[in-house]
DNA sequence: GCTTGACCTTACCATTATGGGAAGCACCAT
DNA sequence: ATGGTGCTTCCCATAATGGTAAGGTCAAGC
């Protein structure tokens, strides 16, 4: 298979194809006389496996530690669950400061009139003189991953397109 | 006010201030004799503006343009929440993919048992030989923004920390 | 055999926002 | 004047990907 039809195959582009052999992600695969890159059924699986990652949220190195575990026939489940939890809650931490700009932010344009008048409370908010967000209903814990659906504030966004 | 003070100040680095000015995003300030640049109340205040609108997840690009509608003073306020409502629905859809992620890797490690034996679902998942990620209850629409709170799978995830 | 188009090769540049460091000059307190 | 701190510019690095350019290769058709 040349790194065309590998990058069909598997998902992943030619040219990422290349980056993860060149950063040592992937093994370098045979070549032909000419040069040309030559893939194996295995090699598109494992390229395919990483594509499966990175799809999921995990960077090139969690990636690489995955594939590290899952060529690992011995390992502990344990191991894998552990390190797949804690990407969990890295996404959940993300999540959680995602909804809290999208939450703020929603407010504020809630209470701005979306007319053609100038004062826009968005605005002014930005540029209150102190850096204090305004505190607004801070129900939220430190991080209680999806606990908190905020789905609250009724669809003050009828503006939608 | 040196670079420094203005740092502390505005919460916002002196490398990044030097930086929005290289790009542009702020005018070059005064320099004394020797070179330093010393800013007025006034551009503090614009660096404060800039930093609470990263902290909202606006691009440096966004706002470039959020400080434009500041500046002017005849800007319609509609044209302010339009531009905050496109950055929410933006932040909505950050927050349904890194949902999904999780959503997904939350239900593989469930399943998994998490102990010394090598048999893990989740590595399975990911050398799945094709590319089928697990249909699983796909109720989510296209990108229904708030209103599809996905907050029905119960806490599988006592086990957060 | 030769042309053509699709595909491969490497190498370089760009992106986004930020941090780090070096080399050199300025300022201030002792 | 000496030292420490702060400022200046310039260069490099990050993460993951896309783009382009210049050139070699393969297969099909004439």
């Amino acid at each position: 298979m040349n790194i065309g039809q590998a990058a069909t195959a598997s998902g992943v582009t030619a040219k990422m194809i290349r980056y993860y052999e060149s950063i040592g992600l992937i093994e370098p695969p045979i070549r032909t006389q000419a040069g040309y890159r030559v893939y194996t059924a295995e090699e598109i699986h494992e390229l395919r496996f990483i594509k499966r990652a990175r799809t999921l949220g995990f960077s090139i190195e969690e990636a690489r530690e995955l594939l590290a575990l899952w060529r690992d026939k011995s390992r502990a489940s344990a191991d894998v669950k552990t390190f797949a939890m804690k990407h969990v809650r890295d996404l959940e931490t993300k999540i959680d400061e995602l909804q809290a700009m999208s939450r703020t932010l929603r407010h504020l344009a809630q209470t701005c009139h979306g007319d053609d008048r100038p004062e826009c409370p968005i605005l002014a908010d930005l540029a209150l003189p102190d850096a204090r967000q305004p505190p607004a209903e801070k129900k939220r814990g430190k991080a209680k991953t999806h606990a908190d659906c905020t789905c609250d504030e009724g669809d003050t966004f009828s503006s939608r397109h």
